[in-house]
DNA sequence: CACGCTCTGCCTGCG
DNA sequence: GCAGAGCGTG
């Protein structure tokens, strides 16, 4: 009798949850629920994914493991769970309430540890976890969710002594990493021309991932001497490292793991606090990571993984799709839930990147589905060249905000790579139509903003000699390269840093008429790091500049380098903004920051813009319309995939497959007949990503039969026709003129022309462009002269600042008053003079 | 030291 | 086509 009643209980208690959770679906509660154990989740593109993440982490603090836990409170009597029974049947908001009685052992906030890749997954887990808490902010606070790498500083910093690290290490760029890999290489002795920095930083990187030494590293090579250099180098850079008192961003890691590894201590330390373990993107780890995690939650064992095996696009970068493929034989009790619902798309979108990623092998098998219906069917459409492909672009654009079917910020051009970023910023460049472009030079990579943080980081570790070598003589200050070696020989006898050594500079005959400099400069530092203790820092920052001479060099240098101090003073408002986010800035966290934490929100979601991005950068993102232009063989699949192993192209189908995913509505595929690539015209087949597309779900669209060139015409899959084999001149920006036709010769074969054909102007007559392509003419347009007032009808009034005849046309550059400065030919601006 | 010229190589890129 | 590196010269 008492069974049947417990029975009664126990499936009365988890209707009121599965009523209370009732906004997820079925799989995505079962995840939620699941606390205990190694959990998979497998979660579609679009599928809920940190829905279930951060709701599973507030589950898990409120309720503990109630759903399956089997706890059956004292005195249970029938009335009681008959009172359950009917509760199910309240609106939701009152069953929130009644389930806290249910909790079975809650886990307390600081004992949950949620990693993740990205600054802005780690925030966006942060700001859901507080509006889950509104009534209690600490919960949120307690919660340790950050980046591997933010989560292995923290732990560095506090026990980093046992590896030989000093509490306030620095951290080392990858372009601080290229530095010190350079003098590695000339410290051993090997000509960067013969074994290029590039491939070197590669190997050593891809070998940290995978938790190698160098020794381990040469062996392995099995006698190979390009393994052997690299071992060198990278053995005298981890010693320029060691001595700098440094981490690259692979240490961070790989140290992590070893002292976890060989001090247990300090593993039982991290393995008693953290109950609960959750991973984002667990496609993306690498062997080093995939072990960090196993040491993290190694006491408890409750460690949830979520990610999906078909967006798996970072091997390149180190990561390993097998870490989430055999995750339930790394973990044999791991309990695996696909989410495949997909909450994004409309049911042909989906439909089409079932079907290209159904051709791999190597995945665990999800189909995506939703319950929103067919949809559009898809565009292909065939454009006769890059330029073309561009002004399609835009012109669709244009077209559905002009009738009110989306807003800008619907819209996101996303490709396979940057080279293409080019022409399509041109043409929107050259529109009315805002845009905004994601990737090119990060705000921490220019040059001004790194000098400055090394200023700082010179200040916070004065055994930074990397950094000490990157402004010793900016601004000049008389300290040229003989000194400079001169110092780095003595700091190596001596056994001590190259500040020590510019500190007693008086002491050493070798640096003779430097001394003075030398001296002057190491006062200055000195001076400084006083005031780093006891000025604000934004104050600080701003005597940094003017007691080095920083912004004043820049100053000197007058209007072209203007920038420069705009954004100085940028960084100076980053300074200021971490001020007021924390209570006790120092600057040690302010460099540790701005060290992890690049260009944060680099894509701000509100502004109402088109969006132009790799497909890499745009994963986790989605949008209502999706352009995907160069979908070609040799582009997408890249060159170099196609012609790699059956991996290469299972990855890059992976990557076809985000790209898919990322539109809600609406998905338009591009190719072009010819294309100009790295200034060669190209002929490419459409991908196959789009062939494998069922015909069924795609409108495909050519261009009218009058606009092609002679010759029977383009076939849209990749046959050639002579005339799209044609070589064409494109000028520096990018208004293109055909040649005419006793030019000769083809595409395939065309040498690239050095500096030479097509860099300055000839005088091509107009006529040839309309031969080439049967376009009509170009109309007569009349000539202004510079200084001209006019008026266009999109860009509104403006200035002409310049003039320059092409063929028959003129190439206007106009300064236009609201539109800023675009180019436009004479013949299609239709300007009228004011 | 600053500049301008030539040469080269070139996919994707978090922290 | 173009950026970045390397190199030579004023």
């Amino acid at each position: 009798m008492m069974k049947e009643l417990e029975t009664r209980y126990q499936n009365a208690k988890r209707a009121l949850f599965d009523a209370a959770y009732g906004d997820l679906n079925e799989r995505q509660r079962e995840a939620v629920y699941t606390v205990g154990g190694p959990l998979l989740v497998l979660a579609g593109a679009g599928s809920g994914k940190t829905t279930v993440l951060v709701r599973r982490i507030a589950f898990l603090i409120r309720y503990g493991n109630a759903y399956y836990g089997s706890r059956i409170p004292a005195g249970l009597s029938p009335e009681r769970v008959a009172g359950m029974e009917a509760a199910a049947r309240l609106p939701r908001e009152e069953i929130v309430p009644l389930l806290a009685e249910f909790a079975e052992s809650p886990c307390e906030p600081y004992r949950v540890l949620a990693i993740t890749f990205t600054n802005k997954a780690a925030n966006e887990i942060k700001t859901r976890l507080e509006a889950m808490f509104p009534e209690s902010p600490e919960v949120a606070a307690d919660i340790w969710s950050g980046t591997f790498h933010s989560v292995c500083v923290r732990i560095l910093r506090r026990h980093g002594e046992r590896m030989g690290y000093r509490p306030n290490f620095t951290i080392y760029d990858t372009d601080d990493s290229k530095k010190a890999f350079l003098e590695a290489m000339r410290q051993v002795n090997i000509d960067e021309k013969l074994l290029p920095v590039k491939g070197v930083m590669n190997a050593v990187s891809r070998a940290k991932d995978r938790l190698l030494t160098p020794e381990e590293f040469a062996e392995e090579g099995n006698g190979d001497y390009r393994q052997k250099q690299i071992a060198r180098v990278w053995t005298a850079y981890q010693d320029m490292l060691r001595d700098a008192n440094a981490l690259d961003f692979d240490d961070i890691i790989a140290q992590t793991v070893r002292l976890l590894r060989n001090h247990n201590d300090v593993r039982e330390l991290y393995q008693k606090r953290f109950q609960y373990v959750c991973v984002d993107e667990y496609q993306d780890t690498n062997p080093a990571q995939f072990e960090l995690t196993r040491l993290l939650a190694g006491g408890y064992g409750n460690l949830m993984v979520v990610g999906d095996d078909d967006q798996s696009i970072y091997k390149f970068r180190g990561a390993t799709i097998q870490n989430i493929l055999s995750f339930d034989q790394e973990f044999p009790r791991a309990k695996v839930v696909k989410l495949e619902q997909n909450y994004r798309s409309t049911q042909n979108i989906l439909d089409a990147a079932n079907a290209v990623i159904a051709k791999n092998d190597s995945r665990m098998g999800k189909t995506l589905w939703t319950a929103q219906g067919a949809g559009d069917r898809l565009h292909c459409v065939l454009c006769e060249d890059q330029n073309a492909e561009s002004r399609r672009i835009v012109e669709t654009v244009t077209k559905k905000v002009a009738c009110g079917e989306a807003k800008y910020r619907d819209f996101a051009v996303l490709y396979r790579m940057n080279a293409q970023s080019q022409n399509l910023e041109k043409a929107f460049a050259r529109s009315a139509v805002p845009y905004r472009m994601l990737g090119g030079t990060r705000f921490s990579d220019r040059e001004e903003i790194r000098d400055a943080v090394a200023y700082l980081q010179l200040i916070a570790n004065h055994a930074d000699n990397l950094r000490l070598g990157r402004i010793l003589n900016k601004p000049a200050r008389k300290i040229g390269p003989k000194t400079v070696e001169a110092i780095a020989m003595i700091a190596a006898e001596v056994g001590c840093s190259q500040f020590e050594v510019i500190e007693n500079a008086e002491k050493y005959a070798a640096l003779g008429g430097a001394k003075t400099a030398l001296e002057t400069f190491a006062n200055v530092i000195h001076t400084l790091t006083a005031d780093a203790g006891t000025l604000a820092l934004d104050v600080f920052f701003d005597r940094v500049l003017d007691l080095t001479g920083y912004r004043q060099m820049w100053i000197a240098k007058g209007e072209p380098e203007a920038e420069r101090l705009e954004n100085l003073d940028e960084f100076k408002s980053q300074i200021i903004e971490y001020m007021q986010e924390n209570e006790e800035p120092t600057l040690e966290e302010f460099l540790e920051e701005t060290a992890l934490v690049a260009d944060v929100d680099r894509y701000d979601e509100t502004a109402d813009a088109v969006v132009l991005m790799t497909i890499h950068s745009a994963k986790g993102l989605e949008f209502p319309v999706v352009f995907l232009p160069g979908m070609e063989e040799g582009i997408f699949p890249s060159q170099q995939t196609a012609e790699g192993g059956a991996a290469e192209l299972e990855e890059e189908r992976r990557l076809a497959y985000v790209a898919l995913t990322r539109a809600k509505r609406e998905l338009y595929l591009l190719h072009t007949s010819v294309r100009l690539l790295y200034g060669r015209t190209c002929v490419n087949p459409v991908s196959r990503f789009v062939s494998e597309i069922p015909s069924g779900l795609m409108d495909v669209e050519e261009p009218p039969r009058d606009r092609m060139a002679a010759g029977g015409g383009f076939r849209a899959w990749g046959t050639v026709s002579p005339a799209a084999n044609r070589p064409r001149t494109y000028y520096h920006d990018d208004t293109y003129i055909p040649d005419p036709p006793a030019y000769g010769g083809t595409a395939g074969n065309r040498q690239p022309s050095r500096g030479g054909a097509g860099r300055s102007a000839p005088a091509y007559g107009g006529m040839s462009a309309g031969a080439a392509y049967g376009a009509k003419p170009k109309p007569a347009a009349e000539i202004y002269g510079v200084g001209t007032r006019v008026r266009h009808a999109v860009f509104g009034e403006g200035e002409i600042i310049s003039a320059k005849p092409m063929g028959a046309d003129t190439l206007y550059e106009i300064m236009f008053d609201r539109a800023g400065t675009k180019k436009l030919m004479a013949s299609y601006a239709k300007l009228k003079k004011i």
